[in-house]
DNA sequence: TTGAAAGCGCTAACAT
DNA sequence: ATGTTAGCGCTTTCAA
């Protein structure tokens, strides 16, 4: 006799009694595969269970055929836009499938990010999606981990992070950096600094590097370069730290992610100076408020919610060999970012 | 010697026999609740579990034990900022009281929530959260599985939303809206729009209906009121169509969540018009964007975050009498609403 | 301290 | 079409 007595409901065995048939029957009646139940006991089963105020228990079904009707998700922070968007779509594509999803957060930590991938394996998920930039490159535990899980019959999906082997939704980081460089470059720009996250994410590097390689092309070099937190707080201090650093001669500040961009607008705004007219603005990722701020936010454009459907929809079809989904991403040009003369 | 059957994970039988152990001694060493394992035995099990790469069947725990470790989350749409926010200070108390949580959205469809609960139910989760507002005014079908759910030993919060018999954080709505009138009044303002949702969310109607009260007693009355959606999109619309019917007698829109406040702002600022100078525009929420829009939206600040974390707290304090707690709102005076002589 | 054995609530052969 | 009978993987008496 422990603690936590469970008030018990109604089992499938008292709907049974009360309805005067085997447990079998009420099983079928209620949650049977092949329906193959008269029409008359069927009728008595569901009068019981409603009567009773029956909910077949979801871990005793699940233990009984060995598999659940839950997709895990994990995501490094919902209260980032980004990743909430994300897992809308995946939260979309969850239901049309009749699955209900369950969520854990890593807050960004490797650490975290592994052992919640441990105790996930434990709830025999149908699935198992892993959204936003894997951290660090030490990869080899979490591998393990769902290599394990994969053994045992589980299915995998990764958004946004390609190198894993399981089916992956990816968009190219690289090159959408890089069209957005072009797309600045053409429009005057010559000047550059870039705000960019932690290196240990992925996503933040190839952002970086594709935007340096795409200026390369056009002969510039990107003149500084501040790292610091992925969030709007990060932007806001690296901007006022450049700001503090008195390089006035930088044209246009290219955020790795939107939120940033917009942490450093607000920097911007608290430093007395216009975003878009005193100095251009641009971000990635295309979030909704990427409309809202004052000038709109010049960035690239990213399917996160259908990055989210495209994921459970491959982790259902669950191919043997690791299908690579890529999404493609767009240049959008908004008010950050105004045409200049080229000064050189 | 090891077996790694593809199709299913190591059980414990696997882990006791691979020990030389019995089931109970493997239970006990790695899940029991007062151990009584010698050191040795204890020892020999663990190298098994991680040799195996052992993972507790989390469903066939719960249905021996009769109790689970997962807080289910309801939502009504998890990319809105209002919800995500809260779920996030959900996740964060759920964790650290070593839940995981389980998440589902409704997508503000009464019977997709009252069918959620009900499947909710059958996980047999420790708790239920219900965040955000009800919907409509039929609460009896989900007040009856909530009900049954509690008689089985389940715990239920509510946020946001009092009425219901459960553990409850809110926040007055009413009296944010009034409080956030007078300040408007205060401030030179005399004539008013309103943008508000639809009428079945409670929130929405306490809202308006505070903020009209809180005029009135100005002996002020609100000059327009424009029904919409409880989105960005619905701001915006709700706003075009304000212009488009040529009241150019108003001096401020309150809309009675942020998101549509912003919305309304794009509109504005599509039209031609500048948010702040032209017209003063008021929201409630406080989301994270309302300093990021330009100018800064003056708004009724919620503390979403502390709501969610209030909430499982409550939930699993699980008195017996209902808990309602509720919140501080205050209002947050910024750029979009700048002091103004009063015409009258 | 340990093991044998009886469940937890449900499903799935196997008979009938 | 229905009931009987084993399980599913784990926990928890109950003896030893």
């Amino acid at each position: 006799m422990t603690e936590q007595a469970t008030g018990s409901s109604p089992t499938l065995l008292d709907v049974a009694r009360e309805a005067g048939v085997s447990a079998a029957t009420a099983s079928r009646a209620l949650n049977g595969s092949t329906r193959t139940v008269s029409a008359e006991k069927l009728a008595l089963v569901l009068r019981a269970a409603e009567r009773l105020g029956y909910a077949p228990n979801l871990s005793a079904q699940a233990t009984a055929r060995g598999s659940t009707k839950t997709v895990a998700l994990i995501v490094h922070d919902i209260a980032d836009p980004y990743f909430s968007s994300i897992a809308a779509g995946i939260v979309d594509g969850a239901e049309a499938a009749g699955l209900t999803v369950t969520m854990a957060v890593t807050g960004r930590s490797p650490d975290r990010e592994l052992e919640i991938v441990s105790i996930l394996r434990g709830h025999r998920p149908h699935a198992i999606v892993l959204a936003g930039s894997r951290i660090g490159d030490d990869q080899e535990a979490l591998a393990g981990e769902l290599r394990a899980y994969r053994a045992a019959g589980g299915r995998v999906a990764v958004v946004s992070q390609p190198g894993l082997p399981h089916g992956t939704v990816a968009i190219d980081n690289r090159g959408g950096a890089e069209a957005l460089a072009d797309a600045l470059v053409a429009h005057g720009y010559r000047r550059f600094a870039v705000l960019r996250g932690p290196d240990v994410l992925h996503t933040s590097r190839d952002r970086a590097d594709g935007f340096a390689a795409g200026l390369a092309r056009a002969g510039i070099e990107v003149l500084d370069t501040i790292e610091t937190d992925f969030t709007e707080d990060g932007g806001h201090a690296a901007m006022t730290g450049l700001l503090g650093r008195g390089r006035d001669d930088i044209e246009l500040v290219f955020a790795v992610n939107d939120v940033m961009a917009i942490g450093a607008m607000r920097a911007l705004r608290d430093a007395g100076l216009v975003p878009g007219r005193d100095l251009g603005v641009a971000g990635f990722d295309d979030i909704a408020a990427a409309v809202d701020v004052d000038p709109a936010l010049t960035t690239v454009a990213v399917p996160t919610r259908a990055m989210g459907l495209r994921a459970i929809e491959l982790a259902l079809a669950g191919a043997d060999e690791p299908e690579l989904v890529w999404l493609p991403t767009s240049v959008v040009l908004r008010e950050s970012t105004p045409r200049r003369a080229s000064t050189t």
